[in-house]
RNA sequence: GGGCAGUUAGCUCAGUUGGUUAGAGCACCUCGUUUACACCGAGGGGGUCAAAGGUUCGAAUCCUUUACUGCCCACCA
């Protein structure tokens, strides 16, 4: 017999539980295969983690992640598959060169990248990633994540860097990718460009000018960037304006605009001009505004760039402009309009500000060389195991990406986000890779005077220079599924896991990064990269609000598992949560699992007082008594459930289930009973076993704890077999019936206990007029009496009321409670009033209902005979509590 | 402007295909230390399921409209 500690004090245990499942190599499925835990009728499990940023430190939306995932890792590598988590983490180009930069200028270095160069300064972002990622993995560990560390991967390791240079090789020899110069989103704090996705907008005021180019324009525009004038090339108005469709295709040469640039002024008719707005006439600057930008393409309007990348002037914008910043040149251009009297007029207005994602700082769309990927061009799919597209068959990546997602060869849960992500891929222009910045892959592109060279590896002549650029962070993301598998060598692991089978990621990445798997990965091998997607939401704080320094909000899971423990950190990321929604979190709710991992660890203690011999080895044992039989039952019923939910990816409801059967069925209700039935050894061995393993997955630490305690360190309850149902599912209703009747009896006479204020300690006398079940209340009488704390319990077919008795019924039978003296008789009458008036008014609704003709004849003949069968009690309730009020 | 969610007890949320008198946790109130657990036990109060209309024998659940909240996309220059 062992004997727990009182309290479960999780700080004492999990690190070594940790370390106990790292060192029995178990996290490695080719372990676990060679130890003979697989099922081969199962298959495999692959899931890979969404690889954390090395910009810091893991938050409170990583810890639910990881919850998550190691939920389901933990679930299915119990149940037998062979099961791989793979873990690793993202080199986040432009967000760690960023956040290093900050780091060295706070350090009193004002330029980083000029003063160290790029070898020093690429040293010393290294550097910073290798703590950032140390810090990391060592917080999944905190977590209890059972990843596969074996496999761990980075996306800017040589692996990976070959993965991404062969995709990027076979990208350019398809034709996919290209080098061209664009308008694109260039963001002049980070240097760099942007993709379309990474640029986010904010509402802000902004001022917007009407005025003419000149005294003699004869059409008037408005804008809120007037410096952006000195690049316009033509004027658009809507064809269907009778006050400007005469100019359509007139040419104006206006002199000296701003006292700067000639402009050469075109009027071009375009029907997405909104007449009302401003003057209804728009200037049109190709060179820094996407919808002028694609003007310009159908008019063919020259181009003309008069912003630079740092966001100064250029000398297109005339003499008087160049090198000045945009701010500075917007008031310039202000005051000159003042002094000409072409101002006509100076308001406020809302307006959308477009700024970088990552530092927020306000884009400035400009003309530039960059390559890009082709979303629409066609190409050739060698081998394809995407249903609906052949091998060999024509296809563009657009029409892959929708392809697998409309054919459901990938499903999206919840299935809402499959309109997002259409909406998105209809939308989705040519997406632009190639980044001004120094961390991150390398471009594998050569120059040499007007050559150009791309390949895997570098030309072996002499004289090439390589592409100063790197590549977009997504895109080595992107092929997050098979290059952390070996590809593109062809390796076991590929053959085993891919595609893989769940992803499960935030639904703020859909886009960023989930899309563009499925681009990379169907592109290059022609497969899809995972079945399943299950997109979880953000964490927020209590009132909803984002989490965030400046609000001081902030939930650190360290924090929560240091004061709580990392299962009641799991758990209260678990439970509540549903895919896609949000998940507010409080401290109170953290606290709420502890106090609920507690419960588990004394439910143990308890039990095990009364194990005498816990066996690892366990059957399904004999049950002796009804309560015996329920426990059972409901066991194998819960255990049915969780498997549906879990499968269904419903793990709140699945921990629900688990929470109900731990708390009101088996401590409050047969752990009492077991002390007053004794002997209950077996059936508690087999519950507590059954328990352990069930609950596991959601709390791995304490389980394992308990599991040790009990049976020693030798096995580990993490490669444990999941349970078998033992039973056909579904409690027997006799069964259920019985146990309910007596723990209503039980709960009533403690109601009227409760209501009468009787102390606990002074034990009553009770009769029970027990009709036709006499038999079952009568070899179940010490339960009633010791739950209810009676002194006698009489038990006949027939009761009669005495005058200082109260009572009540239930289920057909009445119980009475010898309350001489203790009880005011009037009160206990008017409680007995009150329930009659109710019991009352539920009988003639059931009445009404079944009175009803139509009712009679719609609805299903199960249904009316329900409604009855309530009746019928309903009115025997009443009969016996009109008898009691007399 | 387009789209997607949500609105159920003071708070956080369940409520599967319409069919018990709408549930749970926390909080609140009353009582309690009967030894697994006060990180606990027993009991209780509290909801016209956002509003209106409709379909139906029957609606928290389906449909329409409205209001509010949140998010996503596009963007007005």
């Amino acid at each position: 017999m062992k004997e727990l500690p009182k309290a479960y004090e999780p700080q004492k245990y999990e690190d070594n539980i940790y370390k106990r499942w790292e060192e029995s190599g178990f996290f490695n499925p080719d372990n676990c295969k060679k130890a003979g835990f697989i099922d081969e009728s199962k298959g495999s499990f692959s899931m890979v983690l969404p690889p954390p940023n090395v910009t810091g430190t893991l938050h409170i939306g990583h810890a639910s992640m990881l919850a998550i995932e190691d939920l389901v890792t933990r679930y299915k590598r119990m149940s037998g598959f062979e099961t791989l988590w793979l873990p690793g983490t993202d080199h986040a180009a432009i967000a760690t060169q960023t956040k290093v930069e900050k780091l060295l200028i706070e350090k009193g270095i004002k330029d980083p990248k000029n003063e160290l160069g790029r070898e020093k300064f690429l040293a010393e972002v290294e550097k910073f990633a290798q703590e950032s990622h140390d810090t990391i993995v060592d917080q999944c560990k905190k977590m209890g994540s059972s990843m596969d560390w074996s496999r761990e991967a980075y996306t800017l390791d040589d692996a990976r860097n070959l993965a991404v240079r062969t995709v990027f090789k076979k990208m350019y020899d398809d034709g996919l990718i290209y080098r061209g110069y664009r308008l694109v989103n260039w963001c002049p704090r980070c240097k760099s460009t942007l993709a379309d996705d990474e640029v986010e907008h904010k509402e802000q005021i902004a001022k917007l000018y009407t005025f003419k180019y000149s005294a003699d324009f004869p059409i008037a525009i408005a804008t809120t960037r007037p410096e952006t004038k000195l690049g316009d090339t033509a004027l658009a108005v809507n064809p269907a304006d009778e006050r400007y469709a005469k100019y359509i295709g007139q040419e104006f040469l206006v002199k000296n605009f701003g006292g700067g640039a000639d402009l050469k002024i075109k009027i071009i008719g375009e029907e997405s001009i909104d007449m009302n707005f401003g003057t209804g006439a728009l200037g049109v600057t190709p060179a820094h505004s996407a919808t002028d930008y694609e003007m310009a393409q159908r008019n063919k309007l020259e181009i003309i760039k008069i912003i630079d990348e740092d966001g100064l002037m250029t000398k297109e914008a005339g003499e008087k402009y160049l090198g000045t910043a945009v701010k500075a040149a917007r008031a310039q251009v202000v005051e000159w309009l003042k002094e000409n009297n072409l101002l006509e007029k100076e308001e406020e207005i809302p307006n959308n500000l477009s700024i970088c994602y990552r530092c927020g700082y306000a884009i400035e769309p400009l003309p530039s060389r960059q390559w890009f990927v082709d979303v629409n061009k066609e190409f050739v799919l060698a081998n394809s195991a995407i249903e609906g597209i052949k091998s060999g068959d024509k296809v563009t990546l657009k029409k892959l990406m929708q392809q697998v997602v409309t054919n459901k060869q990938i499903e999206i849960i919840p299935d809402r986000f499959e309109k997002t992500y259409f909406h998105w891929i209809n939308n989705l222009r040519d997406w632009c890779i190639s980044r001004q910045i120094w961390y991150g892959h390398r471009i594998p592109v050569w120059y040499k005077n007007e050559e150009i060279f791309v390949g895997v590896e570098a030309p072996a002549t002499e004289g090439w220079t390589q592409d100063s650029d790197t590549l977009d962070t997504w895109f080595s993301s992107g092929l997050w599924t098979f290059s952390t598998l070996g590809w593109p060598n062809n390796t076991a692991d590929l053959k085993t896991f891919h595609p893989t089978s769940l992803l499960e990621t935030g639904y703020d990445i859909l886009f960023f990064w989930v899309a563009r798997m499925i681009l990379m990965t169907t592109y290059t091998l022609g497969q899809i990269p995972f079945e399943k997607v299950y997109l979880h939401g953000l964490v927020r704080d209590e009132k909803g609000r984002k989490m965030s320094k400046s609000l001081g909000n902030v939930i650190n899971p360290l924090d929560t598992i240091a004061e709580f423990g990392a299962d009641a950190t799991r758990l209260s990321l678990l439970l509540g949560n549903t895919p896609g929604n949000d998940l507010k979190l409080s401290q109170e709710k953290v606290e709420g699992f502890r106090n609920f991992t507690n419960k588990l660890w004394n439910i143990s203690r308890f039990m095990l007082l009364n194990i005498p011999e816990p066996k690892l080895d366990v059957k399904l044992p004999e049950a002796k008594t009804l309560f015996d039989e329920w426990i059972l039952q409901q066991l194998n019923d819960t255990l049915n459930q969780v498997n549906a939910n879990l499968d269904g990816y419903h793990f709140s409801a699945a921990g629900e289930l688990l929470r109900v059967f731990t708390w009101d069925l088996l401590a409050d209700w047969y752990l009492e009973i077991a002390k007053i039935e004794g002997d209950k050894s077996e059936i508690l061995n087999y519950i507590l076993n059954t328990l352990l393993k069930l609950w596991h997955p959601f709390m791995p630490f304490v389980t394992e704890q308990i599991w040790s305690e009990i049976y020693g360190t030798d096995k580990i309850l993490m490669v444990e077999k999941w349970p078998q149902l033992h039973r056909e599912p579904f409690l027997e209703e006799q069964i259920f019936a019985d146990t309910k009747l007596i723990r209503d009896i039980i709960a009533g006479i403690r109601m009227l206990r409760s209501e009468n204020k009787i102390e606990p300690v002074k034990k009553l006398n009770a009769l029970i007029g027990a009709g036709t079940k006499l038999e079952l209340l009568q070899s179940n009488s010490e339960i009633i009496k010791a739950l209810a704390r009676l002194e006698n319990l009489e038990i006949s077919s027939q009761a009669t009321k005495s005058t200082t008795a109260v009572g009540f019924v239930e289920g057909g039978i009445e119980v009475f409670i010898d309350l001489a003296g203790v009880v005011d008789m009037e009160k206990e009458k008017e409680r007995l009033k009150k329930e009659l008036e109710s019991i009352t008014k539920y009988i003639a609704g059931i009445e009404g209902k079944l009175n009803n003709a139509e009712f009679a004849q719609n609805a299903p003949a199960s249904v009316i005979e329900k409604e009855k069968e309530k009746l019928a009690e309903a009115q025997e309730k009443m009969v016996k509590l009109k008898k009691q009020i007399q």
